[in-house]
DNA sequence: TCCTTTAGATGATATCCATCATGTAACCCA
DNA sequence: TGGGTTACATGATGGATATCATCTAAAGGA
């Protein structure tokens, strides 16, 4: 039964991938060790090999999601054409994002649950403010007339309002008029934060 | 063992009450239906008499949570100053508010773990439609300059900045410098989505 | 090639919990 | 005021799950 090293690495990230799916998807309470693991294609005792605890997991998978996020609101930046900022938020308050909450932001889908669980504050802290430094870049040369001094105040708006609006369209689906309202007057308060005070 | 009308009405808010409370604190897995009925100085065996079933005391706890939340906004609207708006967002992006979940708002506590519960999607979503009016009412007369057309999008903008703000600033809280800055940074735009399109 | 090490499978354990079943005493109506 | 109703307490149950223990077979160094 043993493995190849590269096949344990390919294991380890497999687990780590499939946890943060899984738990942004369900929640931590709804997602089982054994359930991260069969969805790796292993069984429950390959787990505690690989990571101390269920909360370690859902740290490092934090982390490395909202990290992951950063990268990626970048690369959307740096290949979007007029507005840089827009580009980001609008992909960020959009329907497909709001529908699969397993492929989406951590910060949106776990925040309220883990800055209950001590183990997995650091790792969610890590990660937003990775989304923050990233929010930030975007917010420096997408407007420029904004101070620098600026940039992390009108970054932190910024998320504020993309994070709540995702959340309020996600409590208001079942109004899907009402849903879709509240994603569009999200991506206005969030472009509209990032104007000079 | 048995008892008055009015002592089991009392029984029935009670354990409303502190099931709300709890909630909020420790996340819907965090709370057992023990937890609750102690809570409210009874045993487990007399929550079926009450409630249908967890999920169903869940329900109800957000809506009427959300809804007092609705009611105690117009107050706070009534009774401030110069800018009844801005009272009502000073209070919500407050520290206090950030370091007490267990008496503030469900949506931000709540929001994301009970979109996966279909029998709490109502209650979650009447709970907000009930804050949404009551931010209606309060930009209504707050910002008359404001068209009347144009409250519904401004109220949704302003709830999704100032959710969103609450929730950074929690996620942030082991950084207590960022953590402010998210909860002034939430305020300034909560107040700038009320402005004119 | 052989032996030690070890990744992962299987199985066990102990706990927790939602919900149901039953008993009892006391409210409330007649 | 007495008996039927019933709110709550106690106890039971079945399922789920985090974590630990053990086993085995193969990897990887000598």
């Amino acid at each position: 039964m043993r493995v190849t090293r590269q096949l344990q690495a390919e294991h380890r990230v497999a687990m780590l991938r499939q946890a943060s799916r899984l738990f942004r998807a369900h929640g931590l309470a709804g997602v089982s060790v054994a359930d991260i693991t069969h969805a790796a294609g292993l069984t429950h005792g390959a787990f505690y090999g690989h990571f101390d605890s269920k909360s370690a997991i859902a740290a490092e998978a934090c982390r490395e999601s909202l990290t992951r996020a950063a990268a990626r609101w970048l690369d959307i930046a740096a290949q979007s054409g007029a507005d840089p900022l827009a580009a980001v938020i609008d992909a960020y308050l959009s329907e497909s994002h709001r529908d699969q909450p397993g492929g989406g932001c951590a910060l949106a889908a776990l925040g309220a649950e883990t800055v209950r669980e001590p183990a997995i504050v650091p790792g969610l802290g890590d990660g937003t403010e990775a989304l923050l430094a990233a929010l930030e870049q975007i917010l420096a040369t997408a407007r420029p007339a904004l101070a620098a001094e600026h940039c992390p105040a009108a970054a932190l708006a910024v998320l504020a309002a993309m994070n709540g609006g995702l959340q309020l369209a996600r409590a208001l689906a079942a109004r899907p008029d009402r849903s879709l309202a509240a994603l569009a007057a999200a991506r206005h308060a969030a472009l509209r934060a990032a104007d000079l005070p």
